[in-house]
DNA sequence: AATAATCTCTAGTAAGTCAATAGAGATACT
DNA sequence: AGTATCTCTATTGACTTACTAGAGATTATT
């Protein structure tokens, strides 16, 4: 399971924005301070996230990008798929010059079972509640 | 989760070696040809394999690859590893220029768990037998 | 209307990785 | 000896990845 550069800033993009509680618009420049990604690079990213229907823009001064869906209705699986392309299963079927009968198609079944059934699961809704309640119990221990 | 090329001929390789009924030394040329891999590829495969412990060797006349642990006490999981070298998610937590407090460790920790679960639990006896009983259906269905 | 702020689009590029190949060397059997 | 086999080091071409450049389109503000 290798997620490339450009899928984990998609990943911090999409957080980034399920975070904010306002529903303004975010310009690039400031997501990409905020999360450390390398502007140029964003743009590129998150027009690409945007053709997937998972973000929304408007240009101009006041403009930025927003989300359009819901953070319940958006999971890592559904952006990694847009974003990485044609999931490994798919690819590996396809320029396999194994011999017919190997017993490794199933298992790589097997194993898009598993991711899927971690990816697929993770909504950003999740991710936000999970990780504002572990910054609640960081608050706490420091405090003590 | 891509498995590379070279992460598929191993597991290929090794997966002859095991469905062998005979403990005789076979030969990386006979490998190459019966899974259709690249010799001069199959080499270099075949030799990191050996210093990972999976399989040993003989050379010279009559010389060749063989198991170095039985088929029972191979995962596809280690194969993985040793070949591909070292897993994503330590990678990922190493160059990562993301916020300190950012979510996704814990996601690909879960997500390195389940892959664990199908890759370490897959023992290449597991393979065969579960191979040997696909074959034996398909003729079942063949003769009707 | 002018201007400034923002996204959008097309290209390009340096560095790295991957799959594969080449060929000479070491070792074992006959 | 001589032949069959593994072993080691180097190299290559194609491709991908992460990133950069810069001009263009659109919107808000004054």
């Amino acid at each position: 399971m290798d997620v490339s550069v450009k899928g984990q800033y998609a990943l911090r993009a999409i957080f980034e924005l399920c975070a904010r509680t306002s529903a303004e618009p975010m310009k690039i420049a400031e997501i990409a301070s905020r999360q450390n990604i390398p502007r140029k690079f964003l743009e590129l990213i998150l027009s690409q996230l945007k053709q997937g229907g998972f973000l929304a823009s408007r240009r101009g001064a006041g403009g930025g990008y927003y989300l359009a869906l819901a953070p319940d209705r958006i999971t890592v699986g559904a952006v990694l798929r847009h974003i990485e392309g044609p999931t490994s299963a798919t690819r590996r079927r396809e320029n396999s010059n194994a011999p017919a009968d190997s017993p490794f198609p199933e298992l790589w079944e097997e194993v898009d079972r598993a991711l899927s059934s971690v990816l697929d699961r993770a909504t950003f809704a999740d991710l936000v509640s999970r990780w504002k309640e572990k910054k609640s119990r960081e608050v706490i221990n420091w405090a003590i």
